[in-house]
DNA sequence: CGGCATCCATGAACAGCGTTCAAAATTCTC
DNA sequence: GAGAATTTTGAACGCTGTTCATGGATGCCG
């Protein structure tokens, strides 16, 4: 036969990528994959045991490129010789706010889809490729020289990871609802500004308090 | 009949929460929903257009109480004379992190269902109870009494309500797959210490550079 | 080259889904 | 109470993901 396994698999990854960019992760069927790939419908369940894996396929992809993504933003500023921590930090929201811009459809079904997962209990391959963006962000911090132990980077590029994530999230649902997108982008450089600005003064965050629940 | 119209609307939208809550958004059945209130499916679509409508009427019950839960937090905050700044963003928060606590497939379900609703062009009564919301935190910081113009306030609002929604659900995808729990408070209490120092010491936050894009 | 075994592609069939709509039942109006 | 208007009903339709007996292709060994 032309193709392999493997190939047929990639290509029916690509083409699942193209169905759920184009109409959200309910365009993802098994009857139009099957069209697509030139396949019977049955095929699709020797190369991948669900539709849901077929997604889990694609938002590996789309992960693995939204780190390659982060990298080659700092790699970039890295050949340009900037090395201020607010120029980086932003690169690197812009790096994901461009990313999520480029994939209005796709992004968004892999948080559904990650939400949806819960009882699943297999974080393993998606936690490693998010921690590789988390540790870009961990490097960024520690070259600020705020003074900052292993733990408190840690959290501190978390917090910085989810913020950015939930302004870009929430602000490109908004976005698409009639308000203007740079409005975005002024709250991701608020955020970054103050951040930076708080971890300067503080130094160290003491626990005033208030207890989780 | 025992039950009136508006009464039977009612009773759906509270097993439709039930059945969320029981089982994500993919457990809204129309056949479970007509046994469990004791009609026919057709009845359903002569009270709801949709399944999709019967779920944004359960989405907006959810949005009132998360309304309800961030204002009664500020007023027995105001009863025990509390009006430190970092308390309130706190309290407003520690409420926010309850509230998704207390709704584990509820809340996960609204935010899919929002970010699949983008063509449908009706912002109307969700971005005003959303408002409603950046309104409270507003007021707190336009109490902090750092140099806010009313735009600014808006946007500082806005930003600090993505964030820690970004947090508080990542960190709860997270947490779910193993990790602690509280490290997202730990996050949340970083964000919000930082963000205070941020807006103390810079004042304004001036426009250097980067274009979104 | 032939016989055999192993594998895999196939698509009809099944259970379940949201939604519709002609008919039945109910309620309203006079 | 008769007739009109409205609402409730559930069988039926088209769609979905998934399965599995069938048939064909491929590889291996003598």
């Amino acid at each position: 036969m032309a193709l392999d396994k493997e190939e047929m698999s990639e290509r029916v990854i690509a083409i699942a990528e193209d169905l759920i960019e184009a109409g959200g992760a309910e365009n993802l069927k098994a009857r139009t994959i099957a069209t697509q790939a030139g396949i019977a419908v049955g095929s699709i369940y020797n190369l991948f045991r669900d539709i849901d894996d077929l997604h889990r396929a694609v938002n590996m992809r789309l992960l693995g490129r939204l780190g390659e993504a982060g990298a080659s933003a700092m790699a970039e500023l890295q050949k340009a010789g900037v090395t201020d921590t607010r120029q980086r930090l932003l690169a690197l929201a812009r790096a994901y706010a461009g990313f999520v811009a480029a994939h209005p459809a796709s992004w968004p079904a892999l948080l559904a889809f990650n939400r949806r997962q819960l009882p699943h209990a297999e974080p393993d391959a998606y936690e490693a490729r998010l921690s590789a963006l988390l540790q870009i962000i961990a490097r960024v911090l520690a070259d600020g020289s705020f003074g900052l132990d292993e733990t408190r980077l840690r959290i501190a590029a978390r917090t910085l990871w989810s913020s950015v994530h939930g302004i870009v999230t929430s602000g490109y649902a908004a976005n698409s609802a009639g308000r203007q997108a740079d409005e975005t982008w002024e709250q991701v450089e608020l955020l970054v500004a103050v951040f930076i600005k708080g971890l300067e003064r503080g130094g160290t965050f003491d626990h005033a308090g208030t207890a989780p629940s």
